[in-house]
DNA sequence: TTTCTCACA
DNA sequence: TGTGAGAA
């Protein structure tokens, strides 16, 4: 199938579908007109590439994990085990866990000068309700 | 319709 | 990570 099909079938943009092959995360064979030429493994190919985007991996990890994953009869996305896929999981587990431990500092400092220029404003207020 | 590239958020 | 525009 050509990309305009792909898109259709998976709701991803052409413009898509030409990123992820830039980043290596699928690889459509070549027609003579140089078109791309899509098989239906790429429908499903797509749909794992979404989920672990989904799951905060960066592009170049899932272009490493993407041939260890094999189609469930159709829904689930099912891991076939590929020597350093935990590593790999566990390196990006880590990764995801060092960044909201910095994102909680950013909210923290943000809260402290929220609160002190709402003080400022009205010295009278309760301080700002934090939701964390 | 599709390709590629440059520029940009 | 993802998009838009322009030219072929």
């Amino acid at each position: 199938m050509k990309i305009g099909d792909l898109a259709r079938e998976t709701g991803v943009s052409r413009r898509l579908l030409r990123y992820y092959e830039e980043q290596g995360l699928l690889r459509p064979r070549r027609l003579p007109n140089g078109y791309r030429e899509y098989t239906e493994a790429d429908v499903a190919g797509v749909r794992h590439i979404r989920a672990m985007l989904a799951a905060g991996l960066p592009t170049a990890v899932i272009a490493r994990l993407l041939d260890c994953v094999h189609d469930d009869d159709g829904e689930r996305m099912v891991p076939t085990g590929c020597p350093g896929m935990v590593t790999d999981l566990r390196h990006e587990q880590q990764r995801i866990a060092a960044e909201i431990d910095r994102l909680r500092t950013s909210q923290q400092a943000l809260d402290t000068m929220l609160t002190s220029a709402l003080r400022q404003r009205d010295p009278h207020s309760t301080p700002a309700s934090n939701r964390s």
